[in-house]
DNA sequence: TCTGGGGTCCTTCCGCCA
DNA sequence: TCTGTGGCGGAAGGACCC
């Protein structure tokens, strides 16, 4: 008899409004948003309590990186922005982001489910494969459940990252790493979720195919274009024509995917492949007429990429610059470097060069500065 | 009043070279 | 020498994800 492979994907519930609640239980049932700028704050009065800013008035470019389910029902989710976001719950408060914080409860679900099982693929900062199937008790059945040990398993996980930070997390767990990132949203927040192969048909195939982790939105639209709306009307499809429509390697993706195969192993480690910084102005900015203000931003942005790739001891051989302009068009420059750099000077002048080979008559909304080809130092 | 920031991976094109 | 082919690195853009 062979082991069965067991996959789990965990999903920390609303992470980071979440995280903010441990930091102010009064907003629990709240309506709340976290995203914005550095501005809003909270304050807190004389008599200890804080005042928090809420939505309604809100302007400028921000988005929602997260809100609460309470905020959720108002129709308010995570990329709108949010002067529409305002308007549709003005009275839901507004956080700033404080990545530290998520960044230290982000550590400490991860140690606490790694006491239980080793075998983890970090996937962000809230979420996780983990690698159950050689896990002691995984493979054992509960009565006549074959699914009972890797089932009381994922439950434990589940007990030991509440106990270690607080907070809920979803798990989905499965024979591979497609299915159990579907499955940890089939019962989400605070569930648990367990499918085999034969759960395919009744579970999956009614999902909607933009479910599937590697459909957005371009894909989703094309393969409505076709009629196909479901996971099952997409595993219905001939192999051939997906390829015919989506090209050899992703039209068969497609289909494997819509079966629920998938071979991809649990990678437990990785180097980072780029290191790269970028803001968003708070007004469109013209290169000749904001010419200083733009030089500031262009130098701090190398000078932060410098800093990044030092402190976790990184070089970068290609130096490349983002652009977006008003119309919201992206362009990219890259410029690949004899050797490998990591001090501010050097790529602000290979950034530089970059910049001088743009077309810079439109006005731009964002710059960005980016370290890739990455060595160790 | 549109649309953040930090990533990965894939495709395509182009020049260079064998 | 002419033409073709194929590999490869670099550059640019796009899709997707958290």
């Amino acid at each position: 008899m062979t082991a069965r492979r067991w996959i789990a994907h965990l999903d920390m519930d609303a992470f980071y409004a979440s995280v903010e609640l441990l930091r102010y239980p009064e907003l629990a049932g709240q309506p709340v948003v976290i995203g914005g700028g550095r501005r809003h704050q909270p304050t807190q009065r004389p008599d200890g309590t804080w005042q928090f800013a809420t939505l309604a008035g809100y302007t400028g470019r921000g988005v929602v990186t997260t809100a609460t389910y309470a905020a959720r029902d108002y129709g308010v989710h995570s990329g709108m922005g949010l002067m529409k976001a305002a308007q549709r719950a003005p009275q839901a408060v507004l956080l700033p982001t404080d990545f530290d914080a998520y960044r230290h409860h982000s550590r400490l679900f991860k140690a606490a489910v790694a006491e239980v099982a080793p075998r983890i693929e970090d996937r962000g900062i809230d979420e996780i494969y983990i690698d159950l199937s050689e896990v002691p008790g995984a493979q054992d059945s509960v009565g006549h459940d074959a699914t009972g040990g890797v089932r009381a398993l994922a439950q434990e996980i589940r007990n030991t990252v509440r106990r270690a930070t607080g907070l809920s997390c979803s798990i989905g767990v499965t024979p591979n790493k497609l299915l159990a990132k579907l499955a940890s949203e089939l019962d989400k927040p605070d569930g648990l979720t367990v499918l085999t192969e034969a759960d395919l048909p009744v579970r999956i195939w009614p999902l909607p195919v933009r479910r599937l982790n590697g459909i957005g939105p371009k894909a989703g639209a094309r393969l409505a274009a076709l009629g196909i709306g479901t996971i099952g009307e997409l595993a219905a499809q001939e192999r051939a024509r997906l390829v015919e429509h989506f090209g050899r390697a992703y039209g068969r993706w497609l289909h494997e995917a819509a079966h629920g195969i998938d071979d991809r192993p649990v990678v437990t480690h990785g180097e980072p492949v780029s290191m790269s910084r970028e803001t968003t102005f708070e007004r469109d900015l013209h290169a000749v007429r904001d010419r200083a203000e733009l030089t500031r931003i262009f130098t701090t942005l190398a000078e932060q990429v410098a800093t990044d790739l030092q402190r976790r001891g990184y070089a970068g051989r290609t130096i490349g610059i983002k652009l977006r302009f008003d119309d919201f068009r992206t362009v990219t420059r890259d410029l690949t470097l004899p050797a490998a750099v990591a001090d501010a000077a050097a790529i602000r002048a290979a950034a530089g060069r970059c910049l001088k080979r743009v077309d810079l008559s439109r006005r731009l909304r964002l710059l960005g500065v980016r370290a890739g080809s990455l060595v160790r130092l």
